[in-house]
DNA sequence: TTGACAACTTACTAACTAGTAAGTTAAGAT
DNA sequence: ATCTTAACTTACTAGTTAGTAAGTTGTCAA
């Protein structure tokens, strides 16, 4: 059963997500499976290493849709937003768990935080050659910074997924209008 | 000494900035103050009381800081700048302590959640009176929706200090470029 | 000088945390 | 039939946390 694993790395991002790396324990994930503590540092020795598969996970997922969308037979325009509400929906009830580990950023073992880093700027980039096609085809300005546009972009997505989860409020449909409007012109 | 009292709220404000409700604890406001956790305790019985103690005293420091910028004699345009600019300075090396409380929200005490709730509606609806403002003077286009806007706009100035901690990068300047090109037009 | 009070300290407790050591079970291969 | 191995369990340790109870010190007013 090498499912236990990958199990236990799925509800550990969940965790993440809502309640961020501090916050969750080993005894959390162990109940919600009804196995011991112990059985899941069978799996993963430390919190540390769980830790590192979860990002690894979130690395390989946010990979794979941002391939998928870029390979869709569909305008720029549409591939930007396919690319926002997906990344919106894969965080369900919680909130972006890249985002929850930012904030952990001080909390979490060194070699998560390198995992964080990188994983952070990987998704920068992913954005920025999905924006820097949009500026080709003339749907960004030419002047328009891609790189600080990217920072705004992702910075909306994460911001409407906090303030959906704390004021009881979807407000992503109309974020996502101002995100396509800062994108055009 | 009525002061121990804002030493010790300025303190674990600091701290919220920096690693979050959950992580720090009592140890590390008494060590910082070289005096023992339990006179912590003495002025402040439970975490949950210094931590509506913070929200309190967020909530004074983000109203007189709103007060100001509106009451200067400057273009609203500038109005918008100074914000932006007042805001991202008050976090120094941290994050903004409101968006670290948003992160908790489920392991917070549901006092402090409410506050939270309280303090992101406040925030919000002092950037929605900006800007409601920029848009009478035609700054702001009138087809756009203000609420949507204000969402942005905070998203983008805590954003960019999470990614500056994380990145090691101040790009806050092509952030706040990036805000203003949000607002005008 | 006495007494009241704020601001502590010392010395705990109860609960929870990550992490470990040693033993158990079930299934599949030789 | 026996061996191996993955996947556990039981039963701990050691450290940290929030929180408490009771006693101490310094200041200031009557």
């Amino acid at each position: 059963m090498e499912n236990r694993k990958t199990q236990i790395i799925e509800l550990a991002l969940d965790l993440i997500r809502e309640k961020g790396y501090v916050a969750f324990s080993y005894d959390d994930i162990s109940k919600q499976l009804g196995v011991t503590k112990a059985s899941i540092h069978y799996h993963f020795e430390r919190k540390e290493d769980l830790a590192v598969a979860v990002t690894d996970r979130i690395h390989q997922t946010l990979k794979s849709l941002m391939q998928s969308v870029k390979n869709e037979d569909v305008p720029t325009e549409e591939k930007i937003k396919n690319l926002i509400n997906k990344q919106l929906k894969l965080s369900g009830k919680g909130i972006c768990p890249i985002s929850s580990l930012q904030t952990d950023f001080e909390s979490i073992p060194e070699v998560v935080q390198l995992r964080v880093r990188e994983l952070s700027q990987f998704e920068l980039t992913g954005w920025m050659e999905l924006l820097g096609q949009a500026q080709v085809e003339g749907i960004v300005k030419s002047f328009v910074d891609i790189e600080a546009l990217a920072y705004a972009v992702l910075s909306c997505i994460k911001g409407s997924l906090q303030y959906k989860r704390v004021l009881e409020k979807d407000i992503t449909p109309q974020i996502m209008e101002q995100i396509v409007r800062m994108v055009k012109r």
